[in-house]
DNA sequence: TAATTTATCGCAACAAAATTGCATTAGTAA
DNA sequence: TTACTAATGCAATTTTGTTGCGATAAATTA
């Protein structure tokens, strides 16, 4: 299954690029409404996680926000920092601190997800 | 709006508290499978969030948990502790463990909500 | 350049999860 | 008992995401 370059993929990613947060599902929906087609996007947006070049996080309002990978190598995403939604400008961004946290005995530690919801300094 | 007391409520409380960890909406519904409406479980449950009797928290599986408030008071729900979700038996449990960050300046923090995902003692 | 291959697209249909509207039922207080 | 209306069940609707398929077009080859 070789990739193929096509508009819609260079928008999306033209789209995630320029943003400097990352980017829930239906705020990319919005930006391309009527350039194409909703189940586009959703392939687009798979296909990218699939290859790699991009990541999804589940924030704490259930929905996805989809970011370029920065420090990610092809197997692992590395996201254990704190991730923060705006709750007034509704941009999410990933903060420096790292999650740091110490399970009990007998626990094994797969993925962290952590969210701090508030005011961002736009906003606050 | 007085509440009233009738049969789905008593029934989806003592599910609660019965419970050693927080019940996912489906698992509440999976037990009273029959016995009521799909309709009526979310109604009850969402009328003990805005009564303050529980609280649901977005796992990072995509499902809602709710659980019995504990040291929660009417006005302030505290739960800056981190949560584990175990992928093995699904059990979710709330940790000692509180989250700390410092956030950058002119942020202002209104809520959290950390995961960890993996194993819990009794499955790894 | 023209033909070939097949990834990708748009559209319709489908599916799952949650919400809403409304007539009926039943909890509570007078 | 009666009156009031919260709560319920059921159907319809909304929301979100997936799947199937014929048409389109990106990439490769001739
Ligand atoms: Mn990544
Ligand atoms: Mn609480
Ligand atoms: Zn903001
Ligand atoms: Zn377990």
């Amino acid at each position: 299954m070789k990739r193929r370059n096509t508009p819609a993929k260079s928008t999306i990613m033209t789209l995630l690029k320029s943003a400097e947060s990352a980017l829930s599902q239906d705020m990319i929906e919005e930006k391309v409404k009527g350039d194409m087609d909703r189940v586009t996007i959703y392939r687009v947006l798979n296909s990218f996680c699939e290859d790699g070049i991009t990541h999804k996080i589940l924030a704490d309002n259930g929905k996805y926000y989809f970011a370029l990978c920065d420090s990610c190598n092809d197997e692992v995403h590395n996201h254990d920092h704190f991730h923060f939604r705006c709750t007034k400008c509704e941009k999410v961004e990933c903060l420096d601190e790292q999650v740091t946290i110490k399970l009990p005995d007998g626990y094994v530690m797969k993925s962290i997800n952590s969210w701090v919801t508030g005011e961002c300094k736009n906003c606050s």
